[in-house]
DNA sequence: TGACTCATGTCAACAGTATGACATAGATTG
DNA sequence: CAATCTATGTCATACTGTTGACATGAGTCA
């Protein structure tokens, strides 16, 4: 259509339509969660920890999608400010389990509202059927990704 | 399901679901694009430049998802090196028209097959009307997002 | 047992980006 | 016409996250 010869038709290219939504998404939820003094890493930490409480600081750097070492400095002030706790010695090997405090269930409490309520304006033009198709679309799209990417690179 | 009184099912989440697949997009990108010397910021700016000519640093930023401050500092490094160029006065405003050196453009025709070999890959597993209807409800996600959002803020 | 591999936590240095601020050009409005 | 508003380019600064490196604990295998 408009491709030029060289070069990535970018109004038809899905890849760049998923940078497009994922930044409107990242940009509206830091919006909603700066009023609250948190960034969206922030939130991620602490949403992944009520799910999953005991997590180590590695995985929830894998499920927050930054580095251990970006993690590490997030969950240092988290547990300074009284959000988090880490065992001063690990159990098992060196993973340090952490757990949300009351006060960071708190914290994500209100938060978790606030994020909700822009995941339902992004979905608020889309159906049941088409987000559960847009659901198995995303998942498939990041397992193809994954294959020849990341674990075992040939 | 796994709900758990607070916090949103990230399983279940759309919203989790497109950052992993938007994550897992940029890291593979950076994969191939690593090796050519250059990032995803950088291959964004030639490739707008490739399809709309003559847009200024402004432009560029938003449509590489940057501020416009950071979109600067790319370019003065790409304009020191050949690949863009800018007049020296604004020929209308202060909107500096960028367009690519031939230089630039061979050093795009390559990240250029790199990414679309990574798109190919990620869309490896979605038939033709899948893919259209994913298209469609990204947009649509995004446009949602931006409606009570971005411009007009109440 | 000992050597190897792998994952983890943590430190230091670096890069990329955002925030804040300012001056300037054009459009809008009274 | 003058005042105001909006968008742009650019600087200086601060922050966030990444890369690189090291030591430690736990499995694996010969």
């Amino acid at each position: 259509m408009s491709q030029d010869g060289v070069g990535i038709d970018l109004e038809a290219s899905v890849g760049y339509a998923l940078k497009e939504a994922s930044s409107a998404l990242r940009t509206a939820m830091e919006e909603v969660l700066r009023p609250l003094g948190m960034n969206v890493t922030h939130y991620s930490c602490l949403e992944l920890l009520a799910q999953r409480p005991g997590l180590s600081n590695s995985e929830l750097a894998r499920g927050a999608f930054v580095t251990r070492q970006a993690m590490n400095v997030l969950l240092q002030t988290l547990e300074r400010d009284g959000y988090v706790t880490r065992p001063d010695a690990a159990p098992v090997g060196r993973a340090l389990p952490t757990r949300l405090t009351p006060r960071g269930r708190r914290r994500l409490e209100k938060a978790s509202a606030a994020v909700r309520t822009v995941e339902n304006r992004m979905l608020a033009g889309i159906n049941d059927t088409e987000q559960a198709l847009i659901l198995r679309a995303l998942r498939q799209m990041t397992q193809s990704l994954h294959e020849t990417t990341g674990p075992t690179n040939p």
